[in-house]
DNA sequence: TCAATTGCCGAAACCGGTTTCGGAACGGAA
DNA sequence: TTCCGTTCCGAAACCGGTTTCGGCAATTGA
């Protein structure tokens, strides 16, 4: 049944595209004419390129990308390689990811290309057959390193690409970034507020650019709360669970713990609650926590973690529309934009119960 | 300096593709005779056929998918439309699901389209552009429905596809699923097996296809066990954490409430521990539970979550090995897979140390 | 008034493939 | 030897677009 009322459909929308030659032929004009009044050269009348694009407005005509491109090398593609394994974090993310890139690039009448690699020599390698197979017109490169190889490669092929995140040379690179950096600050910031003196830092794997930015920022932010800053106190290399877990641990180990820690990526935060609940200490109280990301198991946690949430969906919906612009050919230089992750205070980090001399002795009798 | 080495690499690796054209006239053919020695047409001899074929390979002939499209209207490219919002416990899969898709697809050549869609109306226009524009030479449908739409409007312009799931009306359909329904009959015995009398179920959303065959399983579970089935414990449409904590609050409000409760959702599983620990409950001890899914939070839960454990990535690669050969002309009778979930026995499943009496008893004390 | 521009469009080549069609070469049968 | 049927390949058309080139008509300049 659902078979045959398919088939009626077919009959009343016979899906048969309308070519361009059938255009031309029912606008009386030759197919170059078309072409090029779709196309805006200058060598058309202004009267033929309206009247043209009325023309295939009515008839529903739309160019076949792949026709275009065995001329033009364009098919209206955008790439994206995802380094898979890479980042437990950025798993949660990719479907929003995914979403705003495929809105913003359905919006133009582009698609999406999506190929996976498990290491960075294999992601190198299928970008390179995506450009030589022509699937992709540009490339949007989640999680850029300091130093990255496939901006070197993109750039030697003058390929274009916009890059979520930034790198240590600019030079030729469009792209969009959430300034963690700032969010590192404010953490710190409000956790002084609320009286803490000694807040450490944990931050992500070494080898992106985001984590030197939030180091950075969590530095700015201990000045600018007049604080000193204490190498013992600053932790790195936390992406998971286990490892936040395992940075608890130590900084609470040492003689002068931290009443707070911030975190520079979420899942690692989460583990710090595995730490307090060994150790017997309440979270938000005892040890304060803010961190970054807005994970949605940041949420479901008791007390809920306080982190600065980024919008993940609107980033890949930005860099789709700058890749685009790219691709058009707008110069990187002006293809630039940053924005701010908006913290979402909620039980994680409260003023301290105890100073970290009162800390420091109540975990020494528990242990 | 980048900048110029990577003009010199373009210079020594011009990156130049090499046509058809350029083949034939090093083997001193026609075009159309290399063309044809390519695609397999019996009118060729078999030297001819292999002279073209070293030809090729020495001079890395690889025709131009979307020039070879214009012609045939074939892309070379699978479709995959994600519904976004839909089903929370799909995401953390999804990086996973991409890449056994991606890994097979480009073992073939092929390429992956991957659009998103906030809504089922949506996700059938997003396909009907992506068909129309020739973006993409069948589809993958993740999530199928009992009744589902996607399969009717494929089915009705006869454009092939591959479900992961199954649905009510098999006709013309090709698919690749996990039996949800072993796991969940397996896991009421198990269950039964350590002592349990008294054994819920919480499904997921009714209009998966899934939800109607995991219910299956947990009915033949408790026959195959010799338990009765009482409707009282059998609850559903709970998918998110929050579902799970209320399902199962109301599970243990009953007068002879459950001493374990098998899951079909892990994420929903995960509720449980909520409320167990509001509840003053241990899990494992008080209330077995055990799910399905094999997420990773579930490995972090305390205790870890006993689980069925999906291959996300086996059934990526499997559907788009499945779909290329659906493509390619297989008829879809011959292309239907089933696979098992493995079951990963943690610690949230253990013999009751109560009763369901005693456990209504110390329940109603508490309260 | 006439030549030189300019504006605007069509014819045809082209992109990189596939597919149709016809014919040369060959072998076997009459 | 002639005729016919195969086997195998090349020429050319084709797919749906883009781009080059040239030409006509209407303007402009002298």
């Amino acid at each position: 049944m659902a078979q045959s009322t398919g088939n009626q459909h077919q009959v009343f929308a016979p899906q048969q595209r309308v070519t361009i030659t059938q255009l031309s032929a029912a606008l009386g004009l030759s197919k170059s004419t078309v072409s090029r009044a779709l196309n805006g050269y200058p060598d058309i009348s202004e009267s033929t390129r309206l009247r043209v694009r009325r023309g295939a407005e009515t008839l529903g005509y739309r160019p076949l990308s792949h026709a275009q491109a065995i001329r033009t090398g364009r098919v209206r593609a955008l790439g994206l390689v995802i380094q898979i394994g890479d980042h437990d974090s950025q798993r949660p993310f990719l479907a929003d990811f995914l979403a705003g890139i495929s809105a913003a690039a359905s919006a133009e009448g582009w698609t999406l290309t999506v190929a996976t690699a498990d290491s960075e020599a294999h992601a190198l390698r299928t970008m390179g057959q995506l450009i030589e197979d022509r699937k992709a017109d540009g490339f949007i490169l989640p999680r850029t390193l300091s130093q990255d190889a496939r901006v070197a490669l993109l750039r030697a092929r003058s390929v274009p690409f916009v890059m979520f995140g930034r790198t240590a040379d600019p030079e030729g690179c469009a792209w969009f970034d959430i300034l963690g950096e700032d969010a590192m600050r404010d953490a710190v910031l409000h956790l002084a507020r609320l009286g803490h003196r000694r807040i450490a830092f944990v931050n992500g794997g070494a080898r992106y650019n985001f984590s030197r930015l939030r180091l950075q920022g969590y530095r700015a932010g201990l000045a600018a709360a007049g604080l000193p800053e204490d190498a013992a106190l600053i932790r790195g290399d936390a992406l998971r669970s286990e490892d936040g877990a395992r940075e608890t641990r130590a900084l609470l180990a040492l003689d002068a713990p931290p009443t707070a820690v911030v975190f520079a990526v979420d899942h690692a935060a989460l583990g710090l609650y595995r730490a307090c609940a060994d150790l017997g200490l309440a979270v938000g109280h005892d040890l304060s926590v803010i961190s970054y990301d807005g994970v949605p198991d940041g949420a479901y946690a008791a007390p809920p973690l306080s982190s600065f949430k980024v919008d993940t969906r609107a980033a890949g919906q930005r860099l789709a529309e700058l890749l685009i612009a790219r691709i058009r050919g707008a110069a990187p230089e002006t293809l630039r934009e940053t924005a701010h992750a908006a913290f979402a205070d909620r039980g994680s980090a409260g003023p301290p119960r105890l100073g970290s001399a009162a800390l420091a002795a109540r975990l020494s009798t528990t242990s």
